[in-house]
This record gives C-alpha cells, sequence and structure tokens, in this order.
RNA sequence: GGGCGCGUAGCUCAGUUGGUUAGAGCGCAGCCCUGAUAAGGCUGAGGUCCCAAGUUCGAGUCUUGGCGCGCCCA
C-alpha cells in the first residue's frame, strides 16, 4: 500500500519534513558520495555578505545556483558546492560606525583601531543565521560547513601570494587617483556615497580671458575665453581644452578686445553680454592646439614646465554651455587628470609636466596660492578670485548656475570636492586585449552581455584602482624601506616572520593574551600587521614598515577560485590538486549588477594570474609564475547565467522601509520553497528583470504543484482502492519487474502519454544542458497539463473498473506509475522538496529504492517510445474534442446532454483513417452517438487557399501580392479540386507561367453560416442539433446520475459504498429515463437498487431533471 | 552626457533565421464538467506590438532617428 495522501496539502508542511529528512539522514552529503569518481562540474559560489537581512532577491540567486548543480549531479557528475562569505570592506565599517555613533576617520581613529576591527569582525556575521536559515529552507544545498570566508588567515594569505606575484611582475604601483574627497572628515567616498548626497545648489559661473602667447612667448591682444564653474581651481590651471572638430571663432568685442570662442557660442555670449561680437575669423578646434597662453595665476608660471598652459584637445568639450574652451586643473578633475596623464605620456621618462595643486588635502588653499588665499577653505574664496580677475582685467562675465552638486552624506554642510589622492593600481590595461579574448570565450546568458555590457566595460578598461584608505579589510602586503622608499611584497605571514629582525609581533600576542577569544585570523589584519617589521636589504639600519592601505574587497571575491582554497602557487601538493580540480568553473551566476563587480575581478584576476603570458615583457622575477595552471579559455569560469535584478511589488527597487516585499520567511511559510522556486524557474527567463508579485508566487501552486499533486493523490487513492502495487525491484528497473505490461500492447492513450512523458525528458535534458530552465519548465508544464487534463481524465473508467485485476486496469496503473515515478526524478532539480515527498511514496515500497530522489539518475529519454505521429493525432482529436465543446457553448447545449453526431471536416486528411478509428474517444468526450467524417465538405465549409508565404517568399518575390490576390478570387474549392487532380495549381502572373505545388499553398476552412459547428486550426466540427425523445432520456439519466453522486458526496459515502436509490417523480419523462436507464445509473453510482418511489430512513432532495423535478432518497446498503 | 538593456492585452510575461489570423497565465464576464473536488475545462471581451521614417513582395521581428523606463558609468 502507498501511504495515503492527505486531502488539502499544506507544501509548507511537507517542505520542513523534507528538510529535517535531508538533515537528518546527510542525503546532500550522500549526492556527492555517489559521484566520488565522476567527472566534476565545477560551481563557484559568489559570496554573500552577511551583514544584510536577505531579501526575495537574493532567493532568486540562491535558487538559480541551486537548480543546475543538483541537475548535473542528477545527471552523473560530481558537484561540490563549497558556500563562501564576503565579509570586508566600507559597508561593513559603515554598520560599526552606525553602532557606536561615529562618521570621520578621525572619530575612528579616536576610538581605536583595534577595538574597532574586532567590532567589524564581529559585526559580519551579524546575519548569518538568517542566511543560513534561508539557504536550508530554500533547498539550497551548499556545504556551509566549510565555507570560505575572505577576512580568513588563508583566504587573505592567498590572496597575498597573488598580490606579490603581480608586483614581483612590476603590474602593481603607485599613482594618483582624483576622488571625491571629504576634505574635513579626511577621507575618500565610494561612488554610492557621492551619490547619495547630490543637492541642487547654484555656483559661480565664469569667463576668464587667457591671452594668447606669440612664438616668442609674449602676450598677444587675442584672448581665449575660457569658461569654468570652480573658480577656486583656477590658481592650480594648468591647460585648456578644446574639441578638436569644433568650430572656433575670433570675435572683436569693442569693449574687451579679440577673444576666441566656440563659432556656435558666439550669439549666446553675446546675449549675455548684450552686445554683437563681430567674427573675424574661423578655424578648427586642432588648429588651436599646442598654442601658449597666460594662466590667471602665477605661482607657478616661473617654474620649469614643459607641456603646460597650452591648448589641447579633448572630446568631452561641448557647446551646450560655457565657451567652448574649458579650464584644465588635472587635480581636481578626473577628465583634467587624465588629460595631463596623456599629455606626461608625450614626454620621455616623466619630463613632462608635473600635477599643479595648490590645495592641501584638509582643503585649504597651501602657500603655493596666490597670497589672498592662502589657509583658507577653497569654497569660501570663489569670491575673492572672482573680485582679483575683475580687477585685474581678466574677468569677461559672472553669472549663476544651478547644478546637482555632492555633499557628504554624514556632514550635510561639506561639499565634497575632487582630489587626487596617493592610490595603489594594477596595470590592467596591460592584460586588456587578453581579458576580452578570454570573456569572448564565456557563454554568457543572457547573449548580450558578451558583447554588450561586459564587453564594452573591458574595452575601456582603466588600471584597477586597488588600494583604500580604510580599515577594515585585507592589507596591501607592501613593506616599505623607511630609508630609501624602496619596497618588497610580502606573500604570507610565515614569509614576513621569517624576515631578519622581525619586531612589533608583540602587539598582537598581547592583544591575544588580553583577550584569548580573539581569532587568530585577526593578526593578519590592521593594526596588528602595521605593528610587524623588519631589517631592510635596501639600506643598512633601516627598517621595512608595511604601507598603511588595505584593498578594495572586489579583489577579495575575485580571487576566490584559488583563496577558497587558500592555494599559494604550490607546484604541487593537496591544495594544489584542490585547486586545480576545481578550476575553472562551469557555472556561475550572480545579479547584473556583478559584471563590474565579481565578474569582472574574476576574470581580471584570473586572466592576469593564469593568463598565457607568452608575449608579455615579463620580467624574470616571477619565479612561481611558470608551474600555475594555465587552463584553456575561458576561466575562471565558462557558463555565466546573469540574473535581472529583482524589484518590488510597486517596480521600484525593493526596500525595507517601503515594504514593497515580504520577506522571505513569510513566503516561505505562506505558500512554500517550491511555490517560490517554480515562480522563478518558470514564469521567465531568468535574466530579465523581474517584478516581485506575490499574487504570481500563489499562482505557480494551482499551475503545476497541485496539478501534478492531483495526479499523484488520485493514483495513490485508486491504487489502495484496488491493491495495485509495482511488482519491481527498483525505480530504475520497472522495465524488468515481472509484471510490467509491454508498452507496445497497452491501449493507444498510455502509449501516448509515455510518448509525451519521453518527448518532455528529451526537451528538458536538451534546455538544461543550455541553461535554459526557462524552456525546460515550459516543457513540464505541458506534459503535467497533458497528464492531468487527458491523460488522467480520459483513463478514469479504466480505473474504476470492477475488474481488480484486468489487463486495461493494471496497464493503467503502470503507466500513471511510471509517468508519475518519472516525472517526479524529472522536477527534482526544480522543487526538490516536492519531488521527495511524491518519491518516497512512490518510490518507497520498492525494494531497492534510493533513499531519496535527489540519489537517483536522471531520467533518460527513450526515444523509441516517442511516437511523433501519435502525438500529433492525439492533439487533433484534443482539437476536435474543444472545437465541439465550442460549438455546443454557441447552441446553449450542455455536454450532458447527447446528441446523435457530430461530424468532423479536416483541410489536411493525413490522420483522417487513424481518426476514424478513434471514433469513440471524441463520442465519449462530445457525449455524441456517432463521430462522421464528412466525404463532402462542401457542404458544410468554404475552403480558402493562401499561399504559404515562407515557401513562395523566394519562389516568387514581387509576384507575391499578385498570386495572394488571384488566390483569393478563385473558388477555393475549385483550387482543391486542381491540386487532387494535378497535384498542382497552374496560373499566369503578367504573362509568366507559375505551377504552385500542394505544400505551396495553405488550405483554411471556416464553417458556413446555419450549422452548429466550430473551427480553428484548419478542423471544422458541426454538431447535428436535433433532440429526438430517446436522446432526452438519456440526458435526464446523465442528470440523475451527477445528482446521485452529489449527495453521495454530501452523505459521506466512502468511495467503495454501495446505496440504494429512490426517486419519486411526477414527470412522465424523468420516470421514462429511470425505467429505460436504471442499470446505467446504478453502474455509475454503484447502487444495488434503483427503484422508483421514496426510501425509508432516507431523507429525501429535491433535485432538477430537464423541466421537471424529482424527489432523490439514497441510503447506503447494509 | 556616454554605454547596456527594456517598451507586446487591465496585470505579469512569451513571441524561434522577417512569412500575412500576435500568444500564455492571472484578473474580469459568462458557461460547463465534476467521487482527483478548497481541483478542472470551455467561451468571450480586452492589442495604434512606445512613436516616426526606412529596407522588403511581406516588419512585433531588421535599419535609422525620437520618446519613456531601468541599470552601470560620468
Amino acid at each position: 500500500m502507498f501511504n495515503s495522501v492527505q486531502g488539502s496539502v499544506k507544501f509548507p508542511e511537507l517542505e520542513i519534513e523534507v528538510g529535517n529528512f535531508w538533515r537528518e539522514s546527510g542525503i546532500y552529503q550522500k549526492s556527492l558520495d555517489a559521484r566520488a569518481d565522476a567527472e566534476p562540474f565545477v560551481f563557484y559560489e559568489g559570496p554573500p555578505t552577511a551583514n544584510g537581512m536577505p531579501h526575495p532577491g537574493h532567493c532568486l540567486t540562491r535558487a538559480i545556483k541551486d537548480l543546475f548543480p543538483r541537475y548535473k549531479t542528477m545527471r552523473g557528475y560530481r558537484c561540490e558546492r563549497k558556500a563562501g562569505w564576503d565579509t570586508h570592506g566600507l559597508p561593513v565599517e559603515v554598520e560599526v560606525c552606525k553602532e557606536l555613533g561615529i562618521h570621520s576617520k578621525e572619530e575612528i581613529e579616536a576610538y581605536g583601531i583595534e577595538p574597532f576591527i574586532q567590532k567589524c569582525q564581529a559585526s559580519v556575521w551579524r546575519y548569518m543565521k538568517e542566511w543560513e536559515r534561508l539557504t536550508e529552507r530554500l533547498g539550497f544545498w551548499v556545504n556551509l560547513e566549510e565555507a570560505y570566508v575572505t577576512y580568513h588567515q588563508s583566504y587573505v594569505e592567498s590572496v597575498w601570494w597573488s598580490l606579490k606575484n603581480l608586483f614581483d611582475r612590476d603590474l602593481l604601483y603607485q599613482g594618483h587617483k582624483i576622488v571625491w574627497w571629504w576634505a574635513q572628515g579626511g577621507t575618500a567616498l565610494s561612488a554610492g556615497e557621492v551619490g547619495q548626497g547630490y543637492r541642487e545648489v547654484a555656483d559661480p559661473s565664469v569667463f576668464v580671458k587667457f591671452p594668447l602667447l606669440d612664438d616668442e612667448g609674449e602676450v598677444t591682444d587675442t584672448s581665449l575665453l575660457v569658461w569654468t564653474t570652480t573658480p577656486w581651481t583656477l590658481p592650480s590651471n594648468q591647460f585648456v581644452a578644446v574639441h578638436p572638430e569644433i568650430e572656433y571663432a575670433t570675435v572683436v568685442d569693442e569693449e574687451e578686445g579679440t577673444l576666441v570662442i566656440a563659432t556656435d557660442l558666439v550669439e549666446t555670449i553675446g546675449a549675455k553680454l548684450k552686445r554683437e561680437l563681430k567674427v573675424v575669423s574661423t578655424c578648427q578646434g586642432s588648429e588651436l592646439v599646442g598654442q601658449r597662453y597666460m594662466p590667471p595665476f602665477d605661482g607657478y608660471y616661473d617654474r620649469d614646465m614643459p607641456g603646460a598652459w597650452r591648448i589641447v584637445a579633448a572630446s568631452f568639450v561641448t557647446t551646450a554651455s560655457g565657451s567652448g574652451i574649458v579650464h584644465q586643473a588635472p587635480a581636481f578633475g578626473e577628465v583634467d587628470y587624465d588629460l595631463l596623464v596623456a599629455e606626461q605620456e608625450r614626454f620621455p621618462n616623466g619630463k613632462g609636466p608635473q600635477l599643479i595643486n595648490c590645495v592641501a588635502p584638509n582643503g585649504t588653499f597651501t602657500d603655493e596660492a596666490p597670497e589672498l588665499v592662502r589657509g583658507r577653505w577653497v569654497k569660501d574664496c570663489d569670491k575673492d578670485i572672482t573680485r582679483d580677475l575683475k580687477e585685474r582685467g581678466l574677468l569677461y562675465h559672472l553669472e549663476q548656475y544651478r547644478h546637482d552638486y555632492p555633499f557628504c552624506w554624514r556632514a550635510e554642510e561639506d561639499p565634497l570636492i575632487q582630489y587626487p589622492r596617493e592610490s595603489w593600481f594594477i596595470k590592467t590595461t596591460e592584460f586588456k586585449d587578453r581579458m576580452v579574448a578570454n570573456n569572448r570565450a564565456i557563454n554568457w546568458l543572457p547573449e548580450h552581455i558578451k558583447e554588450g555590457r561586459m564587453g564594452k566595460f573591458l574595452e575601456s578598461n582603466v588600471d584597477w584602482a586597488l588600494s583604500r584608505e580604510r580599515y577594515w579589510g585585507t592589507p596591501l602586503p607592501i613593506w616599505v624601506c623607511d630609508e630609501t622608499g624602496k619596497k618588497e611584497a610580502i606573500g604570507n605571514y610565515d614569509e614576513l616572520l621569517a624576515k631578519p629582525e622581525v619586531a612589533g609581533t608583540e602587539v598582537w600576542e598581547d592583544a591575544k593574551r588580553a583577550n584569548p577569544e580573539l581569532p587568530d585570523d585577526l593578526r593578519v589584519h590592521k593594526p596588528y600587521i602595521d605593528a610587524v617589521t623588519y631589517a631592510s636589504p635596501f639600506a643598512e639600519g633601516a627598517r621595512m614598515q608595511r604601507v598603511t592601505e588595505v584593498i578594495d574587497c572586489w579583489y577579495d571575491s575575485g580571487a576566490m577560485p584559488f583563496a577558497q582554497w587558500g592555494y599559494q602557487g604550490e607546484s604541487s601538493g593537496k591544495v594544489r590538486e584542490r585547486f586545480e580540480s576545481q578550476f575553472p568553473a562551469d557555472f556561475i551566476s550572480e545579479a547584473l549588477d556583478q559584471t563590474r563587480g565579481w565578474f569582472y575581478s574574476q576574470i581580471a584576476i584570473s586572466t592576469m594570474l593564469f593568463g598565457d603570458n607568452d608575449n608579455r615583457s615579463d620580467n624574470s622575477k616571477a619565479s612561481d609564475s611558470a608551474s600555475l595552471p594555465r587552463p584553456p579559455s575561458p576561466h575562471p569560469f565558462r557558463n555565466c547565467i546573469v540574473l535581472g535584478l529583482m524589484l518590488g511589488e510597486d517596480g521600484l527597487k525593493m526596500s525595507k522601509s517601503k515594504g514593497n516585499y515580504r520577506t522571505p520567511q513569510e513566503i516561505f511559510d505562506r505558500y512554500g520553497a517550491d511555490a517560490l522556486r517554480w515562480y522563478f524557474f518558470a514564469n521567465q527567463p531568468p535574466w530579465t528583470s523581474i517584478r516581485y508579485s506575490e499574487q504570481a508566487i500563489k499562482d505557480s501552486i494551482p499551475e503545476f504543484l497541485l496539478r501534478l499533486w492531483n495526479c499523484y493523490s488520485f493514483l495513490v487513492i485508486y491504487a489502495n482502492i484496488d491493491d495495485w502495487m509495482p511488482q519491481a525491484s527498483s525505480a530504475s528497473a520497472l522495465r524488468e519487474s515481472p509484471d510490467y505490461p509491454a508498452v507496445g500492447s497497452r491501449a493507444e492513450v498510455d502509449r501516448w502519454i509515455l510518448s509525451e512523458l519521453h518527448r518532455t525528458v528529451a526537451t528538458v535534458t536538451e534546455r538544461m544542458d543550455a541553461y535554459d530552465n526557462f524552456g525546460a519548465c515550459g516543457a513540464m508544464t505541458e506534459f503535467v497539463d497533458a497528464l492531468s487534463n487527458w491523460y488522467v481524465r480520459r483513463s478514469r473508467d479504466r480505473f474504476w473498473a470492477k475488474e481488480k485485476r484486468s489487463t486495461d486496469k493494471l496497464d493503467a496503473y503502470w503507466t500513471l506509475y511510471e509517468c508519475l515515478l518519472t516525472t517526479t526524478k524529472m522536477i527534482a532539480p526544480f522543487v526538490p522538496f516536492l519531488a521527495e515527498t511524491m518519491w518516497k511514496n512512490l518510490a518507497g515500497l520498492l525494494e531497492d529504492a534510493e533513499e531519496s530522489v535527489h540519489l537517483c539518475d536522471y531520467p533518460v529519454a527513450d526515444a523509441s517510445l516517442i511516437d511523433d505521429a501519435l502525438s500529433e493525432q492525439m492533439a487533433t482529436v484534443r482539437l476536435i474534442s474543444s472545437l465541439g465543446r465550442r460549438a455546443r457553448e454557441k447552441e446553449s447545449l450542455k455536454v450532458r446532454q447527447p446528441l446523435a453526431k457530430v461530424t468532423v471536416i479536416l483541410a489536411d486528411t493525413t490522420h483522417q483513417a487513424w481518426l476514424e478509428q478513434h471514433a469513440s474517444v471524441i463520442a465519449d468526450e462530445l457525449n455524441v452517438q456517432a463521430v462522421e467524417y464528412s466525404s463532402e465538405p462542401e457542404k458544410y465549409v468554404d475552403h480558402q487557399v493562401l499561399p504559404n508565404f515562407k515557401l513562395l517568399g523566394k519562389k516568387l518575390g514581387k509576384r507575391m501580392p499578385k498570386v495572394k490576390q488571384w488566390l483569393n478570387e478563385q473558388s477555393g474549392s475549385e483550387l482543391l479540386a486542381n491540386i487532387r487532380d494535378n497535384g498542382e495549381i497552374n496560373l499566369s502572373i503578367d504573362g509568366q507561367e507559375i505551377a504552385l505545388m500542394r505544400e505551396e499553398v495553405e488550405v483554411r476552412i471556416t464553417a458556413k453560416e446555419g450549422y452548429a459547428a466550430a473551427n480553428d486550426q484548419g478542423v471544422v466540427v458541426v454538431l447535428a442539433t436535433e433532440l429526438t425523445p430517446e436522446l432526452v432520456s438519456e440526458g435526464l439519466a446523465r442528470d440523475l446520475v451527477r445528482a446521485i453522486q452529489d449527495r453521495r458526496k454530501e452523505l459521506g459515502c466512502e468511495f467503495t459504498d454501495r446505496i440504494e436509490i429512490g426517486i419519486e417523480t411526477s414527470g412522465a419523462e424523468p420516470a421514462a429515463a429511470i425505467h429505460t436507464f436504471g442499470d446505467y445509473i446504478a453502474k455509475e453510482t454503484l447502487a444495488n437498487s434503483v427503484s422508483l418511489g421514496l426510501l425509508e430512513n432516507a431523507e429525501p432532495i429535491e433535485v432538477k431533471l430537464g423541466d421537471a423535478t424529482a424527489k432523490l432518497s439514497i441510503r447506503v446498503a447494509k
């Protein structure tokens, strides 16, 4: 016996049971053990950060990450799934700052770096429990016990090793980076923080005259009209920029002299001054490039600075505002700075212009600035600077300009400024071509990521700004000689300890002694690591001291392919084996925002460390590079599903404060994890941005889960009634069992559903191998619909047959059982909980059944059971049935009323002979006594012959419309007759003979007026609508059966209870019906007797029979 | 301002290499069936396929230019 299935199923409850079973029986581990020697399928977990609460968007990521590994495991691969956690970075520091109620770096340092990072370390796990619970409840199988953690010493050291490798290859260098700088707080802000602080302000917009110089360096009487919105940067002027392809005009202003401005702006600027500017001559911007001018302040003018104070070309210059000539102060603008770098590159060995910067990091002018502003906060000096320019006759025009400008989000009154900071960079640009090539080899889903977002991003690659002036992160492992400034990289902690005259390790040891609870991993973090110094190899008596920076935490995550194993370049050994056997990944998946995040950091690091470096001018210090793995492209991952972002119920970004989504836990409790998973997998391709919809999650239950459950429950109910069980030893050996009926000898509907089953298995496998879960789910939905709404419905009588061991009944059981068992395996990766519940019951009574469905092999399609013709034929039967119902609907003839016949007309008669043999199915579905295929279709339908555009397009070209028109004008029936007789249609267009073959035309049919008919897809169904007394009588009998069945249910009869029926009716017709169809009624309702008159001890109810009423009394037979 | 993506029914979304009648689910309205039953089926209403121009015998699909939204970067 199967375990009986509860009436109203509660999926969340079943899922909890299944989860317990998995945990207690170690099923995940067993699924790995079973594949111990199998080919690996490598999955990388992109580490989430556990210091925020998980939301439904995380469920999507984790569901997709679970689906493919489960699938591949069942397909025979060994798929280890090592969890990981991203633990470093600014977000963690911000959380801790909030907790402490502090903001600035000064405050952090005043609080103490040591207690601060200890708090950071603890804070990382704030929501760990929620993440773990979510992971398990969602059914995401991943090894949480052996998760990699980015702050662990082995991880940090692995990162250090990779950085040392880069350093030794001269790929790590120091340079300037223009950052958004909070001068008062002395810190740079991340893009996200800057974005939070924008607000609209009015700033001065000034037009200043820069006199041009002649070849001798003498001032001429022509000036460039230069525009800027930041007057305080003028003392640091270094260039002016023009667009090389814009036209510039030399104009005469009667009051101000001769000026150069963009031609397009002559009128605009004239209008501002309310006077006309006379154009003297014009030239291209490119002709101006290289000319020298006199800067507005002379603080640096006496210095030897080749290349400075010249006109340079820049494509970012526009004529949308200003003058078309833009002031450039490279210290205070990123594009300005790039321009300086480009200028410097024109000079050999650093002989080019040095960066001009007369502003100190605290935002005040230095002594290099003009005297009137020295020592003052720059933003306060705009007025004094413009006044000074005015006094010197250089200010041409001043106006106010409203625009968005960023302020510090922690100190609202402090405007940010762009400011150059020393920073460490990785020379990723040197690997651009190899990264691009590597990227091209990756299978991106959706495909447009490859050449689109990721491709474009790589094309515009700039060197990776690696360092961060922060506290909680992987320390940059570079030590500097305090005398010579020479540097070296350290690969791990032991290497550091082995240095000569190491000092400072006691700082950590003391801390540990004071608090033995401290995790040992902290010793490789600030401030402990900063304290460790050693004797410099570069100068006698000098010490080596670590640089102060930590690194960008994206580098941490991008290093996970090797750092998760703590790999440090070993050429052999266990760690190397672990790493190499799990490199590169076959599959990863994250959301779109990771393009510039984890996807990039992985590609960049992997390309630099493990790419083919033959062509690069490598220096031989790269001692261990030679033995590193050199995997073929792509690496470190081959297939990547880029998920869309999930929006809240209102189409906006999900946010806790808006409350536009439900927490995952609530979703699990209400609908269950499978409902959520199925919603993710089946509702849309994973890369579309999806809008969270509680209703859609809810809907996935009846649409798929419950429909399948009903089929399953049906089997269990009747198999138990009939004591049916498969006599099989195991699920994979059904066909070897002694009572397994040969498929060829089973009913057609059995062969059909098995054919559909195997077709579905084939499609699902093919789709899933292409990482298309959406397509796979579509096929499964269709199959479950076919099983439920055709197979089970059509076969119910067979399961209810009296004879318990009739061949037909056994065939039906076997067929349904096999379909359900295979489906259970097929859906297992998608809805693992439901699959497990079904498996336990369906396979549980087989001797050697796998303990869990997740230990099974994925079903393999048996091509020999796929019968495409049968599929088509059955589809036609279903179409005819549905058309018949449509026709009944139109005529208000309910299905319970039998009709004499239907007539079917097919445009394509390929399957007609087969259909004629299966008339009984249609007769039964439509409740008609006969099904006829008309030999004179003209009587019922009009034929229309259309060109088959797809086939004829090439052949006819421009003649198509005329052929279409010609066909339209002919009689469809005659054209058809032509085809029948000659095999083709002949016509003449513009004097050219054209012959149309049968397949080159499409025949459509429509029912003629005056018939109870419906048509679609080349099929017309015509109803015979006359009702004879016999038909009416039979209809009444059916009504009666229906009423009795209802009553049975009301009375709570068991399925198998026998009853007695008594009916009292005044109508002659109902009485006649009872008389004629008494046996039929008794059989359908399991009645021992059907008599006229009411029964004793049975409460009568009134029922409607046609136009008459009757009283019905029923009691269970003793 | 630049890059990428999206725009199809009231809602959520499909729509294969261009093929002439653009689909599904939900919702709404009406009906049917029903011992799988707190399911199931059928029908109907509902569409300027964002707009415009172009290529083509033929455009939801290709091209160009707009408009709107989102993400990333300035």
